[in-house]
DNA sequence: TCTATAATTCGCCATACATCGAAATATAAT
DNA sequence: ATTATATTTCGATGTATGGCGAATTATAGA
């Protein structure tokens, strides 16, 4: 219960569910979802940290950089099957739509650049 | 998007993650939850307020009683959805079997005498 | 080694939420 | 009509959560 709860939290709040959406582009750094959602560093690297405590998302550290993707097949069946619920339900609404547009944008930027525009402001 | 994130806050919540598992019994009235899960009527009746406008329950009203059933077959993907999964991930934990076993004792007992005894502590 | 930097952790604040008891509502029984 | 009662609403309180900036950590580069 208290996994499954895990869960349920980490998908109730917008900003988490936007940041599963946007990882179905496949793996993200912090920098990269830090511009899609307008937030600080810090809280969105706590957003990651409760996303990956309840098993959403897995993490790759390479270098300075840390890589954030989707749970795999290999995950629990309550982790797969929520993610699905997930997509499923506002995988195609109007801000996951949004996010799509703006996350190939900024994928076009590499990764050092969009770093240093972030430190700007 | 909200409706999915009140779905999520919903099931948010421990108490009343069982209150949905206790609903595969059939409909049941408050009085009866308000016994299985101990808390106060006040603290209950919010929590089915809150399941209900996430769509998860549905309401019927007869005389002094208000019976909670589960969202049907007719309510939406998503919510038939998330009910489903609920069911899978904890539908057969600890949790879940004691409250079917105490639910059984307590569907044995008169409506009108459960209340009694509720007011009596 | 020293500096720069991507990410995380920590401390703080504001807001949201779970819980309760008391008051209010609505219906049944007398 | 009046009383009893099943449920809900309201108000208060303690706890949890989201947000930020500052400090910290870990790694790359000079």
């Amino acid at each position: 219960m208290k996994e499954f709860l895990s869960i349920t939290k980490a998908l109730s709040d917008e900003g988490r569910v936007r940041i599963l959406l946007a990882l179905r582009e496949g793996e993200l750094c912090v920098c990269q979802l830090i511009e899609l959602l307008a937030l600080a560093p810090s809280t969105v690297s706590r957003h990651m940290a409760i996303l990956r405590q309840a098993g959403l998302v897995e993490l790759r550290k390479e270098g300075r950089w840390a890589y954030y993707r989707l749970a795999g097949e290999e995950a629990p069946p309550m982790v797969r099957r929520a993610l699905d619920w997930v997509v499923e339900s506002v995988g195609r609404n109007a801000r996951a739509r949004e996010d799509r547009r703006r996350l190939k944008e900024i994928l076009r930027i590499d990764k050092e650049e969009l770093c240093k525009l972030l430190k700007e402001g």
